[in-house]
DNA sequence: TGTACATCAGTGAACGCGCGTTCACTGATGTAC
DNA sequence: TGTACATCAGTGAACGCGCGTTCACTGATGTAC
């Protein structure tokens, strides 16, 4: 309980203090462990210790509450991405560096849909009611979301001279399909039991089909 | 009400007259309309006119009914590749006959997964309770699954020498990540309101792209 | 060919569960005089 | 500086819903004698 000075915009501590905030972490850690249909308001509330109405007071219903975690999911996502890019080298050729950071992002994604899978999920589900009500962003501490950090790569790579210029135009929906459709079938689908390493493998062997194809 | 005559191991009709298969017919049509989690026991009862409870005379809870209508979706999709197989043209060189074949199954699951996104996400759903009990199998006409479809035209391409022997292992799980991420997209993701040409017209890019980098 | 009987597919009613959401409220906080 | 008041975050109780599943049953069918 320590209140020395609240901005009057924002009070860092009522009641609860931020349970707005709260109940958000709350429904993450649930997403965490279950994917878009473990977000329940009910179980929340249970978690932070409060009422389960008192969440209307910080959400207008439960998808509101979704929405929010979703858009967290996906910036959990671009800084997965940011970080593999972060870690890479600054040197050698440009057009081999273009391709290293096309790699990075594919690597990150990969990699962080294998170590959080219920947030991956969560990301990735399609809103109940297609109303944009709360829109969903999910950018990371670039600013970018994981779309735009893999456009940017794209982009990188045509100026590199590393992709036929013919060929850039919605090259991001096939990178795209690629490092998707293999994070799904590793959590969900048959490959679910494979281990680090073997994932590991196959991801680069994706990646070394999608920069040839490309 | 025509009862000719019954075989004693298959008796064709009894008070509803198989009622297993009308279950199943009610359990795809819920799938088909709103993908796994619209199989509802309850509501598969109610459409074919019986009570709830009939059914457990057939399917020993929820979860076998689901088990039952996704093996149908898969059939229904092996089906679907099959047909755009069939529908190929039986000449020219071997290398190019093997492309087309591969290309043909890539096309027949995306066209599924457009024509079908209610079956095509139960197909690819996780069981809850991943206990095998009943098992999940799937098979076309051909009496292969759709991924035993796939491995026979990445088998055909090897052979015809149009993919590097090196390369062939495991292929199908690279070739199957990228065209399973486009269905996705397709049904879920940001490309939902592509029209039937723009879909079309990326999966046939996506497909040069696996062919390329294969 | 006729009758008694066993089988078992489907019934009717009910259970407990957990959910999202709404209602009228309470009581600590910040603010106006 | 002190007091009355308005605000509004969180409470307690309840709602209606639909689900999966279980219980003891009923009554048409196929079968044995």
């Amino acid at each position: 309980m320590t209140e020395t000075a609240s901005d009057p915009p924002k009070r860092s501590t009522y009641r609860h203090g931020n349970l707005q905030h709260a109940l958000l972490l709350a429904g993450i850690e649930l997403a965490r462990g279950g994917g878009p249909d473990a977000v329940v308001l009910r179980e929340a509330t249970r978690r932070v210790g409060v009422s389960p109405n008192a969440a209307y007071r910080h959400f207008a219903d439960r998808n509101a509450l979704l929405n929010a975690v979703r858009s967290n999911a996906l910036s959990a996502l671009a800084v997965a991405i940011e970080a593999e890019l972060t870690a890479l080298p600054h040197e050698g050729a440009p057009g081999d560096a273009a391709r290293a950071r096309l790699r990075a992002v594919g690597t990150g994604y990969l990699r962080f849909a294998r170590a959080e899978p219920g947030l991956f999920r969560t990301a990735f589900s399609v809103p109940d009611a297609l109303k944009g009500a709360g829109s969903v962003t999910g950018a990371g501490t670039s600013g970018l979301t994981p779309f735009q950090l893999l456009g940017a790569a794209l982009d990188e790579l045509a100026e590199a001279g590393a992709l036929p210029r013919e060929r850039r135009a919605d090259a991001e929906y096939l990178a795209w399909s690629a490092v998707h459709g293999l994070a799904m079938l590793l959590i969900d689908g048959p490959m679910r039991g494979l281990d680090r390493i073997q994932t590991e493998d196959l991801g680069q062997r994706l990646l070394d089909m999608v920069e040839r194809g490309l």
